[in-house]
DNA sequence: GTCTATACGCAGATAGAC
DNA sequence: GTCTATCTGCGTATAGAC
């Protein structure tokens, strides 16, 4: 594969994954992605065989996007506190997003677990890479590792809370404020 | 229209509830709930015209079932506290149903709003019914409107990630311990 | 009212020209 | 590698027999 197949093959990538989070994977056709991207829709199928092939490509990059910004947070902060802040902090700098399409990863999850005809409940595996290096955070902070799987748990289940309320009432005041009560609780632990 | 067609007629619309839910909906076609209930395509029209009918006719219905079941909940649980406790206990009493298909109001409400082709924003609606009526529970326990409604936010936030993590984590111990650590919130307040 | 037959478009997917 | 043309099936929706 040369370079320029390599780049288009990446922004077939790129597009599918925005799409999908957009407007749900089941929702978009390869017509919606061929338009976005510029390509025809026969082209298309020299890059990927099926709808499938090409949603396994966008989990994985998912995830290692995911793991290059929990990594780029390891390198950068410091302190575990402020790293689990930063993890906050997130949904506050993405609720524009959040409050039009919810959570890029949540949804996108709760959507394929409901398609058990097709085996991508690996997309739970985005979810985990969060879980584990929020657990390992609060090992850091001193707790045992049940108690930090349970606070990472917690963590997570407001998180994705808060994208599915602030998207079904659009309402980013709403993000910023429950952001705050999160981090208050974070200091008080 | 006589009694058996307004029979047929709910079938129809139970039937799709449940497989809007299940499925989602863009994934449930005509076929699959013709099939569920037991009638052909064909007869199908005579009840609704189109799709978009039927989700119309589905969201009704669900907003019936919750004003009915929270009426319930006023009628018989004399103190408000209580009643804010049935609320969290809901979802350990479904917690089959969403560690295999999510909260069947917010993941339904989730991918409705990315369809914004149509016009089922009021979907939402099924989620403010709740807000409204938690909002008043906090009220009664003497906090003042904007608080309650801080707090009812809240809850609801709460019991939406809970349903996120576990379905996608599929972990119904996880249900039991985050509305259990939930309660104690509300006993704290 | 319920059925069968069918229209029509778009979905995913393939073949083969260039 | 990228295109156009095309296949096949399933989607929603309609017509008309019974």
């Amino acid at each position: 594969m040369n370079s320029k197949a390599e780049t288009i093959r990446n922004k077939i990538v790129s597009t599918a994954d925005e799409l999908f989070y957009r407007q749900g994977f089941n929702h978009t056709s390869f017509t919606d992605i061929a338009k976005a991207v510029g390509i025809s829709r026969g082209n298309f199928y020299y890059h990927f065989k099926t709808k499938d092939d090409i949603l396994a490509a966008v989990i994985e990059n998912k995830k290692a996007s995911i793991k290059q910004i929990l990594t780029e947070w390891d390198e950068t902060i410091p302190q575990a506190k402020d790293r689990l802040t930063q993890y906050i902090n997130m949904i506050v700098d993405y609720q524009d997003h959040i409050v039009k399409y919810g959570c890029p990863i949540g949804t996108v999850c709760t959507e394929l677990n409901k398609l058990k005809n097709i085996n991508y409940n690996n997309a739970t595996d985005m979810i985990m890479l969060f879980k584990d290096w929020i657990t390992q955070q609060f090992i850091l902070l001193g707790h045992d590792k049940e108690k930090a799987e349970h606070l990472s748990m917690h963590l997570l289940t407001c998180t994705q809370g808060i994208s599915v309320i602030g998207q079904a009432f659009n309402d980013a005041a709403f993000i910023k404020r429950e952001a705050d009560t999160l981090k208050q609780w974070l200091e008080s632990l």
